[in-house]
DNA sequence: GGTAGATAGTTGAGGGATCAACTACCTACG
DNA sequence: CGTAGGTAGTTGATCCCTCAACTATCTACC
């Protein structure tokens, strides 16, 4: 931002870190833009209820906890809530009690979900591919995975101690 | 996804790309989340605001032109008419006629603006430094950064081919 | 065994995003 | 000129997300 210049380093991005920075937020913009595009226009589910579904396929019985569905995809327990029950009425997952906890739901994928999934599958591989894998060297794409990993993490982790942040703003 | 195996390469992705794919996708996810949970509960800002008003400050006279706006922060025309009317109505930027051609619109940082934009800098700074910059090592940012320009192009270019990739789901 | 506090999931109200229409203006070309 | 097609921006209906409650259940500990 075009604030006065300040002496002390630490408190902004060098020149170098601005533009990667930069990078990185129109990158991400872009790319889930673009994705995006293409699961509305050409494939029967949007890149979220994809993404839900691609959990699920991979889940023992195409079953999942409503809460490690929620971990798993990054989304408040109250989205997805929201998103399954929309997605139940379109009869893509159903929803059934879990057994052995009383306060628990399992979410699994119906055919006709399963069916949707494969329909969509080569379309967003595709699309994925095209925007992302070939627009990299096959070495940077890896390389980018592992920063990402990183970034995860911390992430994760910064879940718990954000509040310290607001220190550093007196 | 849990797919039968095809024989056929490229049209999956390969295990090691899977992974990186995986990571990217949680990664930018738990990014977004945790910068924008700062910003909801440290910073007078949005994220998307605080973006608007950024680009706003590097402009000369703190002036856009709404579609300038739109492109530069990767939003569609209406999203950024609404959410520009918001920002106005709390004081933050003012718009008026463009000089020249008569359909256009400028908007301008106010000095509110400029106040809140100060304000929530070195807390955002401070969240990007620390989940992002700091979870890598320095290379490995910048290479991220190159990385994410290219993916940025990449996408930036399939926007307008994208019909063509339905020819693949045959 | 009863109660305090965490965990699982849902609900509804309010606000933000999306999409398709729409106005207004500009450009170019006959 | 005039009109066809593109560009700039807005609008409102609809849908989706968020947030703060809320219910119900589980765990632990006295």
């Amino acid at each position: 931002m075009a604030v006065e210049t300040v002496e002390e380093g630490d408190v902004w991005l060098t020149e170098e870190q601005q533009g990667a920075w930069r990078h990185y937020l129109e990158g991400s913009a872009r790319f889930v833009e673009a994705l995006g595009a293409v699961h509305d226009r050409t494939l029967p589910l949007s890149l979220g209820e994809y993404s839900l579904l691609v959990q699920l396929s991979e889940a023992p019985g195409r079953t999942m906890r409503m809460s490690a569905l929620a971990d798993g995809l990054v989304l408040s327990r109250s989205r997805l809530t929201h998103t399954v029950a929309r997605m139940e009425a379109r009869g893509l997952v159903a929803r059934c009690a879990a057994e052995g906890d009383r306060r628990g739901v399992n979410c699994s994928m119906t055919d006709a979900g399963y069916t949707a999934l494969v329909a969509a599958a080569p379309g967003h591989v595709a699309a994925v591919r095209r925007i992302l894998v070939e627009a990299l060297e096959p070495d940077e794409f890896l390389a980018l995975g592992r920063a990402m990993a990183k970034v995860a993490a911390s992430a994760r982790e910064a879940g718990g101690t954000q509040e310290g942040l607001a220190a550093h703003c007196d």
